[in-house]
DNA sequence: AGAATGATGTCAGGGACTGACATCACCAGC
DNA sequence: GCTGGTGATGTCAGTCCCTGACATCATTCT
């Protein structure tokens, strides 16, 4: 393990996010990004597959997060249980790792640009789709794992848009377990 | 309205498909759709905005008939009213005028590569905005319309899967409604 | 016939991304 | 302390996607 100047990484995403909120993410180029970050474009494709990456590189923590406490569960943990767990988890990540300025900020680039609106829906797919297998590898059968996984991504997709609302001051993680419970109420008579 | 061989666009399709078939979407270049076509490269991008485009050409189709179904249904449809019409009439565009076959070809060759699935959810996401628009156009709640938009995408999404799955041989319209019949199940306790 | 229109071809170029190879900082072992 | 190994970076060449500008051609209208 052996480096100039360490933090390679780090550095790239601050530029990119840096640039892309000056300039829009069409008109900052990777090279430019490369030169804030003191490195040359070869090496930034090195550290994030495509331009896009950049900004969905904590991704595979927030998944972690949602998975480990789905598998960490005590073993009699209702579905509810499980979810509100993936959900306390993950959303915890966002708000201690990340924090709600910086989820504003970079929600404002992605939104402002089609091609990382997609990239974001791949990620919140793959998501569901970890959910999804984590449920199964407990035991859960395949068509309610996967319905409870597209419902716990739906659930913190819509806490999370409410969380950086322009006057929102409320906990991500209140939100998330209003939208939960409000899904809740909905599926009650099923569940009973 | 005037041209060389008619029908330049539905050339360049066929052409795509096959050679993604063929070679895989990464390895078919866009010069060489366009040399099997009889067209040149740029002719090509004044057709479809980019390589991927050319394979979700027929998107504005499915989604006209959804909007169109929901516009011209009666003022005292209900909800569920509002979405199987939805549903039959976008079904209706895939069984006829696309076919299974095609539909199943097309799919594996979408599945098989992450930038297509990646468009394929973003133009999801766009038909469950339409939806939601045209529920809202006749003076349902955003948030209830949200919610209903989502959840026919949903629906049309597992439908058209279990559609084109290996040995399936029932009509698209009948999985569709099997499925929403499923999904009203669920959220009966709700609506009554 | 001649003008208007719209689709296509041609050309030049930028920017994303990749493979191959050289280079440099650091670490381990002698 | 020197030397070789290792991993990250730089350099270079090249492919492919995609775009703007301009010329060209077939069809339609007058």
């Amino acid at each position: 393990m052996a480096r100039w100047a360490p933090g390679a990484s780090d550095r790239l995403q601050r530029a990119a996010i840096e640039l892309f909120a000056e300039d829009g993410f069409e008109a900052t180029t990777v090279a430019g990004i490369a030169g804030r970050a003191g490195v040359t474009e070869r090496t930034f494709f090195r550290h994030f597959a495509d331009k896009r990456e950049v900004l969905f590189a904590g991704g595979e923590q927030l998944e972690a997060a949602f998975v480990g406490a789905i598998a960490d569960a005590p073993a009699d943990t209702s579905m509810a249980g499980l979810l509100a767990a993936a959900l306390d988890a993950g959303g915890r990540v966002l708000q201690d790792a990340r924090g709600r300025e910086f989820s504003r900020m970079r929600n404002g680039i992605i939104t402002a640009n089609e091609q990382l609106r997609e990239r974001e829906l791949l990620k919140l797919a793959k998501l569901s789709h970890a959910v999804t297998a984590a449920l199964v590898a407990r035991g859960i059968a395949q068509v309610t794992a996967s319905l409870a996984g597209e419902l716990g991504v739906l659930v913190f997709k819509t806490a999370f848009a409410r969380w950086i609302a322009p006057d929102e001051t409320r906990d991500l993680l209140d939100l998330q377990r209003e939208g939960l419970a409000a899904v809740s109420d909905l599926t009650r008579a099923e569940t009973v």
